[in-house]
DNA sequence: GCTATTAATGATAACCATTATCATTATCAA
DNA sequence: TTGATAATGATAATGGTTATCATTAATAGC
């Protein structure tokens, strides 16, 4: 995973400075394992961070996702979650969402085979439709254990 | 596509009353061709039906997503879209979006293929992770021609 | 190490899609 | 025809996100 020196580095590159807001959202998107949404972030840095403002964290993470550091899942409700993007190729995954609670599960069965077929389709569409392609999403949504 | 007599047939099959606001709103939803946000479909309908309000737009897109007769997708922006489900497995299909202006293109390339691919990650996840899989959603993320 | 420039921040108001409330109306089974 | 009640319309409330603006802090140039 990177470490600050390397965000810092990619933070200038892009003419954007490095500050403790920004580090303290990376750090725990780094070291949290789901999607959180902005509160949720907001929230879980209140007592290490309690100056830090909803708008920063807003800003922060609309900045992540143009530098495409950051994945954005809207959910079916509307609101925004956000997951670090993993370095690996190998930690790519799509979303299984319960319709009910929101609960989002990551899953990683069958990620070769989607994306031959991701890819294949990408190169399709871009050309038919004229779009330069940023990322695709797969889900299935249903009920889980709980809802069912 | 389905008449009147059959939506009110549906309708009471699910004890709900087939109403002048429903039966303005599935017409424009059967003869529109794109995906139709709650207001698109009130300010569309104003001239023909001005007394409709915004609630039961809502409402009713609500109650048809509810009994699988539209399908609603909920763009980046967070504002959702809605659109009637196809009656026939031919016209299936999946979405282009751009991040930017929110345009959706309906694209058919690959939807053979991709099926299969759905079908059978629809059963290994309802499996493993003990869900009832209700839809899938393919989308592809990026920056139309205007846009880009 | 200073300092000027200006990006970034925090507080808060504004925005906007959606949902809840509630009195009134319209549907439909009996 | 009528009674029970689902549905409606108007509008207030909600909640996530964005805009505004004065203040603070990061960085490049000296």
């Amino acid at each position: 995973m990177y470490g600050r020196h390397q965000w810092r580095r990619r933070f200038r590159a892009n003419a954007c400075r490095w500050t403790a807001p920004r580090e303290s959202i990376l750090d725990l998107l780094g070291r949290t394992r789901g999607h959180l949404s902005a509160k949720d972030i907001y929230l879980s840095l209140q007592p290490t961070f309690p100056g830090l403002g909803l708008a920063t964290v807003y800003r922060t993470l609309e900045l992540l996702h143009r530098l495409g550091i950051v994945q954005k899942v809207t959910s079916s409700d509307g609101q925004g979650r956000y997951q670090l993007r993993s370095v690996d190729q190998q930690d790519h995954h799509h979303h299984l969402i319960c319709s009910r609670c929101g609960l989002i599960v990551d899953y990683r069965d069958f990620v070769r085979e989607e994306l031959e077929l991701v890819k294949k389709t990408e190169d399709a569409l871009a050309k038919k439709y004229n779009f330069v392609i940023q990322d695709h999403s797969i889900e299935f949504l249903g009920l889980c254990e709980k809802c069912r």
